[in-house]
DNA sequence: GCAAAAGTGTTCAATGTACACCCATGC
DNA sequence: GCATGGGTGTACATTGAACACTTTTGC
């Protein structure tokens, strides 16, 4: 099938959060090509022919980033024709959370990046295309989702203390929580497991160490700290 | 810029909902073409290379339905590569609640379309493509949003009694409500105008009229009915 | 012994839920 | 006068929000 005209081009782009250093961050990649060479942008790239969207975003962030192994979820299309400045490029929009530890941020030879690197999510440089846009909504998606699951876990290692796993709350939310309520409701809505483990003192008193309870990550309904 | 090979198309496809005969409905056309000539869809169509994804749906429904004047929300994009027979059709979904009285539902003559109609939401016709899967993702995410905004508005005219806004809510959520605590919750949030006017009897005790606030309409938070 | 983070309960307000009878009208 | 749908209030349980002190450890 030949198409002589000028067509529609798709692209997914993905909005990966983490946490580091006590801030909420954003993966960008520096372009390599015009246009807007040199500048940060989301990791994306175009949706091969034999591959479902899904696939599309974790290919892409594999090539551009190296990570794998996540479940991205997805956010909303963007269309608007004047996004892109020479093309009608719509783009899939996804987002996912992620430990930044034990992954080496690194980019294929031909992914058409020069620079891989997480940016504070309230502390952007400019960005190339609608991509501020794009992460604007996706945090608040990210919140909205956090009132109903706990969408968090994907952020700390498998056995955390109830004090990181409030932290990541709070960072997310931007917002301070109260501490006897945040582990009264996480205790009472079972979806932790208790372990017989503690810190080992990073000085200071130990901490005992949870497990999320994989069944009901994600089939908890009901608010979360709106 | 030309493109040779095989490519990518963008569709948008709407999801449009009334209330008709204590039912809830979803508006279909049938297919005037191949593939799937004579069967089932949701009105949708090809997006233009100018315009936005929001105006291609309103477009493509005004087209085939002749529907306009309302607000689509975008619901998700569906892609995979088999979705479609005989290309690679990526396709953006939108849904709307409407009111069906004072509608005359009629097509374009090259719209492609041969009939268009009200069906059941519960006993669907075969439909082409993926586009069950794509109405009961729709269903499933109305039900969430009217638990948050009062969206079924839109399916009532703007004078109407509390006993219709509550049937439409059970409709959509498909299970019965109380009828003293529905009353309760909507009156004492704020989001109705009570009107010094009443149904004019038809037959039984007539009933008092409410409007939307409008100011509330797409302001208010907190759970409607989970 | 003191600095630092961990851990722990109660009270009050607001919201959700269950539930049954009287009212106004047309016929 | 009776059948039909309109309209109303209370008691109880659950959930959310505010709030301060004791415990354990490293140094």
């Amino acid at each position: 099938m030949f198409n002589l005209t000028k067509t529609h081009e798709i692209t997914v782009d993905t909005v990966i959060f983490t946490i580091q250093k006590d801030k909420l961050k954003v993966l960008l990649v520096k372009r390599a090509n015009e246009p807007f060479k040199g500048k940060w942008t989301l990791p994306g790239g175009y949706v091969k022919l034999s591959e479902t969207l899904d696939d599309a975003a974790l290919r892409v962030l594999k090539e551009k980033t190296n990570i794998q192994n996540l479940y991205l979820e997805q956010l909303y299309t963007f269309g608007n024709p004047l996004r892109h400045p020479s093309a009608r490029v719509i783009t899939v929009a996804y987002f996912a959370l992620i430990r930044s530890d034990d992954i080496n941020l690194s980019f294929d030879k031909n992914s058409e990046v020069t620079q891989v690197e997480w940016h504070g999510v309230y502390n952007l440089p400019p960005l190339a295309f609608d991509h501020k846009e794009i992460i604007e909504y996706a945090v608040k998606r990210m919140r909205e989702r956090l009132e109903f699951c706990p969408i968090a876990y994907q952020l700390l290692p498998q056995k955390f203390t109830l004090t990181e796993l409030q932290k990541s709350y709070e960072l997310i939310l931007a917002q301070n929580l109260d501490k006897r309520n945040f582990r009264k409701k996480f205790l009472s809505a079972d979806m932790l497991k208790e372990l017989d483990e503690y810190t080992k003192s990073g000085s200071k008193r130990p901490a005992r160490l949870y497990e999320f309870n994989k069944i009901t990550i994600n089939s908890k309904r009901g608010h979360f700290f709106s």
